[in-house]
DNA sequence: ATTTAGTTTAACCATTTGGTTAACAAAAGT
DNA sequence: ACTTTTGTTAACCAAATGGTTAAACTAAAT
């Protein structure tokens, strides 16, 4: 007979939860198939469909509660009312800390993104809620004015920040493999990022 | 009478192969069907397993292919023969410009490697071929201790540097969607980052 | 104790999908 | 000429997959 562990205190719907986000994370929307889902809820599959209606559906619920986790954190810079090279730190620190957690996060939300664009981001984004670049990137024009950092293209030096900032979870297995490098080791480059890659950037605009 | 060149047309071995290019790098593995691509390539589907038993065999031939235009630009880096300034330009350079043909690559590529980092990083690098990052890190490692370049732990450089030069292609939708960019303008962007990445690098930590 | 509403399951169904077969056409040998 | 090999197709098949159904179980409400 099988033991039912942890999980007994879940309800299913949570079960269900959990166990859709880790199929979907890890083998993508296409291939996840909702028998593994089921299987790693521990339930049957019509059960599934009991509560949510179909594949879609449950997928829609996991990627919108992912991108949640991904999104705000470029929005925040934007919003953030604070001294330029301190709302740099503070997006990069938050950023690695959550990709720590989730380091699958940036390659799912990004690969879904990508086969089906408009679907997904309007999905994120219903209304008004979409980013506002422009203070951020107003807020870098003023400061080269005032001569505090060296000219540049706003744009991109944003696209430099989030870059050092993603792009080594979404590449975490090449770098792993190539580099022959274990996953703590990784792990802790990462947490050295949090004041590495700050220290780049600035060490490259600052006057 | 004029000669007609033969095979005006492609054969249709290269007609798979250019149908099952497009439908695998911008569906991914999953989510791709063989009828898509035979219809893609105007043939049969039965004429998809004559030329190419199964859909592992398909994949993996576009895979491996594919591959090689994204990997060997890694690997050059540590294999040339240059001054550490001038090997950063031309990598940057290089890299940017075999993405904008190609700008669906890195996400394919890497989005396959995460759903199966073993059997594909094998596949790529079958023996002794496999990237060797270890000149290129003493090389910065040397640089520091003569003063040209500040300190820095060379292998967060290196993740810096790819990047910078990588990351932008991976997020695209994203790019364009939030900051309300035309494609055209994107571009345009990729085309000045082969100057703006190693300018920002370099700045960062020339002594 | 009986009803009722929500929960869960086994069995089933329809469609999709990768893959095969057999027939046939076009080249290539002989 | 005719035989063999290679290229191509329509029809078919079995397995996989998403989804449904009806019945059974459970716990609370009446």
């Amino acid at each position: 007979m099988v033991k039912k562990k942890k999980q007994q205190t879940l309800s299913t719907e949570d079960k269900i939860l959990a166990a859709a986000r880790k199929v979907f994370t890890t083998k993508g929307k296409a291939a996840a198939r909702m028998q593994d889902i089921a299987d790693e809820a521990g339930i049957n599959k019509a059960l599934l469909h009991y509560y949510f209606r179909d594949k879609n559906k449950l997928f829609d619920t996991i990627f919108l509660a992912e991108a949640k986790k991904f999104f705000p954190r470029i929005n925040m810079i934007f919003e953030l009312e604070a001294p330029l090279f301190e709302k740099i730190e503070k997006f990069v620190a938050e950023y690695v800390d959550e990709m720590r957690i989730n380091p699958y996060l940036p390659l799912f939300v990004l690969n879904e993104i990508n086969h089906d664009p408009k679907r997904f981001l309007q999905k994120i984004w219903g209304k008004g809620t979409m980013p506002k670049p422009e203070k951020f990137l107003q807020q870098l024009d003023s400061e080269i004015k005032k001569g505090t950092i060296r000219k540049i293209q706003p744009m991109q030096l944003l696209m430099n920040m989030i870059s050092l900032t993603i792009f080594p979870f979404v590449a975490e297995p090449m770098f792993t493999y190539v580099l022959r490098m274990p996953d703590k080791k990784f792990d802790e480059l990462m947490e050295q990022r949090k004041v590495e890659i700050p220290q780049f950037i600035i060490a490259s605009i600052k006057k």
